[in-house]
DNA sequence: CACGTATTTTAGTTTGATCTAAATTACGCC
DNA sequence: GGCGTAATTTAGATCAAACTAAAATACGTG
């Protein structure tokens, strides 16, 4: 039982990830499209915490990076993470604690996802 | 299951005072003298916090104030908490974690506990 | 190897959690 | 009430995590 293991999964945004990984494999990509509200960097550094934690690992895919959950790290956690998002609250919670806890510089201007079409 | 719980365990020095409560009740003062590193107030706030999580609960005896663990909120946690702080390292580890999570300005001088003698 | 797409890394900014020090509140006792 | 001890609360300071924006890196393809 590692410490790092408790500080990685106390970031609501790090819960966030992992829920959406929880039960498919991911791109970097994908991740960021379903979390509209930061950028890209921002999820990338997130899911660099995680795999440090070794709660995610990552296959390279071409040019996909493809992430996944590593159950076996998480063991009396998984429980407990799966009970909290099955809370028909969950949702509405998580939101909730995101943005209380933000930190950081708030966005100058809507930022665009890199994958699609942007001018200058 | 609460996202407060896992925020609120996510603090090593929540941890900290979880840990010496864990098989005894306390007051408040004796909590404090067991963690020299930090003032009276930064406990008394850091209980506060575990209290609005369910996580412990307290008791007033004379003028004295006695915390004890609420294991009932900690459910599938307690077992975590518990494995963390079997392992030998444990102690090592949260010193660890302490050192490189400090926030707030550094103590100017030495402080003193409220309970002995202070001359001025 | 130039170009396009995907991702990571770097450099710099912001902000909330954590802390200190001091003021305040709470309780018991004489 | 006044004093002493215990604890909480307030006001202000500090700092590392979380962020942005931009630069750098990685990989495939024509």
């Amino acid at each position: 039982m590692d410490a790092g293991l408790i500080s990685a999964i106390g970031s609501p945004r790090r819960r966030e990830i992992l829920r959406l990984l929880w039960d498919q494999e991911l791109t970097a990509g994908a991740i960021h499209q379903a979390m509209p509200d930061v950028t890209f960097g921002a999820v990338s550094l997130q899911l660099k915490v995680l795999a440090e934690a070794g709660l995610v690992e990552s296959r390279t895919d071409a040019q996909f990076r493809v992430y996944r959950v590593r159950r076996e790290t998480l063991g009396p956690v998984a429980a407990m993470l799966e009970a909290m998002w099955t809370d028909a609250l969950w949702h509405l919670k998580l939101k909730a604690e995101l943005k209380e806890s933000r930190r950081g510089p708030q966005p100058r201007r809507r930022r665009r996802s890199p994958t699609k079409g942007q001018k200058r």
